[in-house]
RNA sequence: CCAGGAGGCUGGGCAGUCGCGGCUUUUUGCCGAGGAAAGUCCGGGCUCCACGAAACAAGGGUGGCGGGUAACGCCCGCCCGGGGCAACCCGAGGGAAAGUGCCACAGAGAGCAGACCGCCUCGUUCGCGAGGUAAGGGUGAAAGGGUGCGGCAAGAGCGCACCGGGGUGCUGGCAACAGCGCUCGCACGGCAAACCCCACCCGGAGCAAGGCCAAAUAGGGGCCUCGCGCCAUGCAAGUGGCAGGGACGUUUCGUCCCGAGAGGCCCGGGUUGGCUGCUCGAGCCGGCGGGCAAUCGCCGGCCUAGACGAAUGGCUGCCCCCGAGCGGCCGGUCUCCUUCGGGAGAUACCGCGCACGGGACAGAACCCGGCUUACAGGCCUCCUGGCACU
């Protein structure tokens, strides 16, 4: 079966409201989308650096899911990688097992508590 | 060999395996980032918009001369000025005699010059005063040509020679310009990256340009068919009454609501979306020829990413380059011993082996020509100066 990758930005802002669980190179968000099968996206902003890391780093998010998704995925789910600091210079093979227990974690329905956007303050 | 100058190339390689984007005969196979893909600073192609042509105005740009080019602010060659022993490097390099403006501070004086000190002459009450003088001192970024000789009271282009400069003629050069002659004692300080003047160039916006297709739902327009009860009032919209239909409640009845559209066909616009523009082009490679060169011509061959939440990646092995570390190692080198066979020790340096780490700048987005900026390491060519050798 092929994974399809998403590319309507709704389906990327309906993914904030579902599971998250942030691991040191990344964070996974997971979320239903009603019978559309096992999809992935990836999103890394400027943030994290110019063209060349973040195209580097959209690549490497690619293949981890494209490994990992069949065999360990939620079944119906859209899946995003969001891109974190670090994540470029990070062992593949250690990332590879964090989204392996990433993904066992949304499986289970346990994640990390929503970003709360807090107006004024400084984030931690 | 050392030091220096100029220019060009390259940007890890091979293999396996799992994937991605295109094309494909959809099994299979082929192709798939850069020299800067970057900054978006110039110049074009291509689109749409505007516009009789052209000129002028405004605004912007360019600025020695000649050539190259589709074009350029780019490139090549040359000229002039400056720097360097030289190779070579640097220069926004038109006009200051069209006009306006500015030249701070210092200084006596800064642009139709100017006597502070000094020098000279005369006078003198010996304190100094009057006059001459731009050679010397001092100030300054700049002091109205420079050096020398003559001259003079001291001086001064006052006179002369050479250099510089202005004017003019001849010669060479396509030209910028150069050389030579004659002439003028010198009249015209600098700044135009101050305004300005002169010559030449420029319409605007950009592939989110532009073109095509078009579902569901809602809405617009046209035509046809059927329908749009009665009374009162009102220009009309509307309002009231009666009749009709519906909802609630078991019915009489009460309360509330509805009461003019419906159907068919056709047309146009158009959101999300899809297709196109989209890669055959001022193309790349090789050869020959013209030209000092930039570059141009001819012939032959080749097709070389076309994505759009955006494809080039992950892992493994071998090799290459660099770094520091470990090992004294059948190498080199050094020290000591020696029966001259060799032996023992050392390891800064060269070489070797072993694991370890690292391999730059950076990712196509309509396409070309440039410029600028970033860049680990490696390779090549030519030239200059010096030293050594034959």
């Amino acid at each position: 079966m092929t994974v399809e990758t998403i590319r309507k930005r709704a389906d990327f802002l309906a993914a904030n409201r579902g599971i998250r669980v942030a691991r040191p190179g990344f964070v996974l968000l997971a979320h239903p989308n009603s019978g559309r099968g096992k999809r992935f996206g990836v999103t890394v902003t400027k943030k994290i650096g110019n063209a060349v890391v973040r195209n580097r780093m959209k690549r490497r998010f690619r293949e981890l899911l494209r490994v990992a998704l069949p065999g360990e995925g939620l079944a119906d789910h859209d899946h995003i990688l969001i891109g974190r600091d670090g994540g470029v210079e990070r062992d593949f093979a250690l990332l590879r097992d964090e989204l392996a227990q990433a993904l066992a974690r949304a499986t289970a329905g346990k994640g990390d508590p929503p970003r709360r956007r807090k107006p004024h303050g400084p984030r931690n």
